[in-house]
DNA sequence: AGCCCGGGCTTGAACGATAAAATCGATCCG
DNA sequence: CGGATCGATTTTATCGTTCAAGCCCGGGCT
């Protein structure tokens, strides 16, 4: 039964072209050609006998040939970033995911590819939209300083963008998630479980998207009345494990620790858990720790954590980008349509690090 | 200095043609071509020229045009999983960044698609072949049952896999993690550090991947003269957390528990973490445990894993793709070339979770 | 009858690139 | 000096598809 072959013999690739089909239907290429793409056009009893003679031979209609016509190859160009050694856990992953399942839908596809920094990101994106191997590009995670949408609308590349910067935000469309409102969530939460003196674990500021996260961890804790003692509670470190655990360890140490505490990412809470157990504590019963990203290490340890709902980016970006390729083509139609800024709320989602207090806390 | 642009207004996309150039640096389009294609046909002066004009007008070849002529669109399938929340974390990520990046290097891209089950991904695979949409693609995480190998053999779709079946080896290029290397040198480790009781964690037998990692125990444990207790200390289930957790304090409730474990994978081993830390017992001290494929999570929990040379694995099977695809072209020329048939070593990665014992073990 | 209309289909052209063949000019040799 | 040779460049044809225009024919209107 298995065919005993000598090293792998490719068969030629069939190429069953338009006029195959036509001939083996008997009509001419135009009218199978309109009968995939526009079926009205086409007497029923024809459309038929085409459809019949498509499926017969197999036929899929060339890419590349179609690419070339419409001057739209139906692809879209992501970024796949590289794996950190010292970062617990990307997200990309479940954002390329939902990228792809919903261009899948209106035939379109996600091309991969890589570089070092933003600037070569920024040159890889122009060169393939100017090679006409995609329609546009997606951006992934974009911070408020970051340089790549003003490059890309001065290249004229299409775009949209997970994340936003600073300034120029009408300028392009965009989705991204509420960092203020997810670490203000955690905050809550914690209030809610007895706490009060509630630590943040952030990198340096200046660094974008953790001064949002600082910003939403302040801004509920003024909300709770709760600002004077904030600035005592509040360290910044690279976004590493070690660099967690030696932030939760100073702040362990100092005369009136934190019961709790908010990390700016998961890595920095899963360093944070360290800390706590080195000092002989137990993570939410004794001390109280919420992760950010959601990451699956925060399941594996059992780290409260704040997540991004990426898949919805995802699906977001990519219908807007069907958009924007879409209205490119019907120029003119309704040339000021907005582009897309969308502001999605995290969810905060709950384990064992951040379980309520059995007692009220010492103070 | 910020355009204050009412809703992003596209170039139209620029659009430098061949032709553009030829007519910029007063030459035919051939020779244009000649200069980009074949160099050496073209007078250094002329090429001087040419050269000059390509980079004034920035221009690109277009890739649909230029697959459609040399019908191979210089891109490499490939589905990209769904995460699990149930799984620890996967290596996927790994896999797809060097893919993209070792063919970057050739001018060839990945393009991504997802698929709900194999059959699906088989008929993915076809059609994106057949519509000239790919040269071939990537098959990964093969497991010896797969039908994946066997249906895209039959559909004469190019390609290479990651991992292998357990017949029809020979049929396809496929390079693969010798899994039984693996956990047969996370036993050597851990008898080096003292244990002698050890135990394996696993997912049900006939599960494929699952049953050569757990060869890989049986079988140094018979080298090591263990083969008798093995079979007390040989557990298996879902690769979940909960069920690692489950199953290892099955084990640790026996009347001989092991001092150490195995676990298939990470999500099994931090699973088996859990139990340890629930019975009192701290990891690495009192019982160590190893775990499988050194996602990040393995990273941040201290659990020792087995590394597989992923990258590795990504990089040889976009090369084979390339020669597959490349050999197709200039066909007849070695037709006997051999496919690819490689078994890369596993590396362990020691961490806290198994620290070499501080006493003998009792008994 | 003559005219227009329009549904249903076909033909011709074009998208941008390249392989293959043809052309041109210069050089070389007998 | 005629013919062969060779290198540099141009012309022609083609990849598979779709847009735009054209053709054919039956039916309704004047």
């Amino acid at each position: 039964m298995t065919a005993g072959s000598h090293g792998p013999r490719l068969t030629p690739r069939p190429s069953v072209t338009i006029s195959d089909v036509a001939e083996a239907a008997g009509v001419s290429r135009q009218t199978v050609s309109n009968v995939l793409n526009a079926p009205d056009r086409v007497r029923a009893e024809t459309r038929e006998r085409v459809n019949r003679a498509v499926f017969d031979l197999g036929y899929h209609p060339n890419r590349a040939a179609r690419s070339l016509r419409a001057s739209s190859p139906r692809m879209v160009g992501c970024r796949i970033l590289p794996v950190h050694a010292e970062t617990v856990a990307s997200i990309q992953d479940r954002f390329l995911h939902a990228l792809a399942e919903a261009g899948q839908a209106c035939d379109h596809h996600v091309l991969l590819f890589t570089a070092t920094d933003a600037d070569e990101e920024t040159e890889r994106c122009t060169a393939l939209w100017r090679a006409g191997a995609v329609s546009a590009v997606v951006l992934y995670d974009v911070t408020p300083h970051d340089p790549r949408p003003r490059q890309l609308v001065a290249a004229g590349v299409p775009f949209a963008a997970f994340g936003r910067t600073a300034t120029c935000v009408d300028g392009y469309s965009w989705a991204d998630v509420d960092n203020t409102a997810g670490t203000a969530s955690a905050v809550d939460h914690l209030i809610a479980a007895g706490h009060r003196r509630i630590g943040f674990l952030g990198w340096p500021e200046g660094s974008s998207v953790g001064d949002s996260r600082a910003h939403g961890w302040l801004a509920a804790m003024d909300r709770h009345g709760l600002l004077a003692q904030s600035h005592r509670l509040d360290v910044r470190g690279d976004d590493t494990m070690s660099s967690g655990t030696r932030l939760m360890a100073e702040l362990m140490d100092r005369p009136e620790p934190p019961t709790a505490v908010v990390a700016a990412t998961d890595t920095l809470g899963v360093g944070a858990l360290h800390a706590v157990r080195h000092h002989g504590l137990r993570p939410g019963e004794d001390v109280a720790v919420v992760g950010f990203d959601d990451t699956p290490t925060a399941t594996a340890v059992g780290l409260s954590s704040i997540r991004q709902p990426i898949e919805e980016v995802g699906r977001l970006i990519m219908a807007e980008l069907l958009r924007l390729v879409g209205r490119n083509a019907d120029r003119d139609v309704d040339e000021a349509a907005e582009s897309l800024h969308r502001l999605l709320v995290p969810e905060l989602v709950v384990r064992a690090s951040s379980a309520p207090l059995r007692s009220a806390p010492g103070d």
